[in-house]
DNA sequence: CCGACATCTGAACAGGTATTCAGATGTTAG
DNA sequence: CTAACATCTGAATACCTGTTCAGATGTCGG
């Protein structure tokens, strides 16, 4: 559909830095809470993932400082929710392909 | 749209392994450069991403055990493609998001 | 068969990064 | 103010991984 347009090296750049983001299965773990529940505080979290708080926040320390997750202090807790749509999209077209794709690796003669 | 499925942690292991292999720039440059051309061989990678052949071998190596891309065999040279559609959304996808997202980080009170 | 081309491979070094641990910060209830 | 809760932080360790280098493999033209 779209015209292939030239890329730059900024850009690419930019997105492997993304893409490196979402490739920690940790932080993969919590988008994809995210992506379920919509809005999650960090004991929740650490909960349905399977980690340490400590090991949470850290994940959710870098997710935040890329604008990925958006926190919301509600008292003593803080809600994260997944904050851009790109990224819900990216997590949907990669749970599509995990789904059809079940083993790691294909190989071909 | 579609209603939000609960994941399963081999899922997501999966999703995590596949942005983990599209998060680094020199495979990143080269799927884009894919994305571009449609179909190239290892040296056009190599001067096209500014990468050393070995890199880009190396790279291939790794998207190719993965059936990201697929290799095709045209005399002493081998043309490679992407072959997956689901990557090539995620590849658009990401183009978008960071056409838009220029800067790295933004901030939030 | 030979030489040049195109790609691949394995080992070693270097760089980055996620987890843990202990403790600091901020928040609420009484 | 104090105690308990919720989250965050920084340093240290251990692990993983990408690049380089030298050389091996496979392919073509004559």
């Amino acid at each position: 559909m779209s015209p292939i347009a030239q890329i730059t090296t900024k850009e690419v750049v930019a997105a492997a830095a993304l893409f490196k983001l979402l490739g920690d299965p940790t932080r993969t773990s919590l988008l994809y809470a995210l992506l379920e529940a919509g809005e999650l505080y960090v004991s929740d979290l650490a909960l349905v993932t399977g980690n340490s708080e400590s090991t949470v926040s850290a994940a959710l320390r870098l997710l935040r400082a890329s604008g990925v997750v958006t926190g919301r202090r509600d008292g003593r807790k803080i809600w994260y929710r997944l904050s851009d749509d790109h990224v819900r999209e990216l997590l949907n077209v990669t749970r599509e392909h995990t789904a059809h794709n079940d083993s790691d690796a294909q190989e071909q003669s």
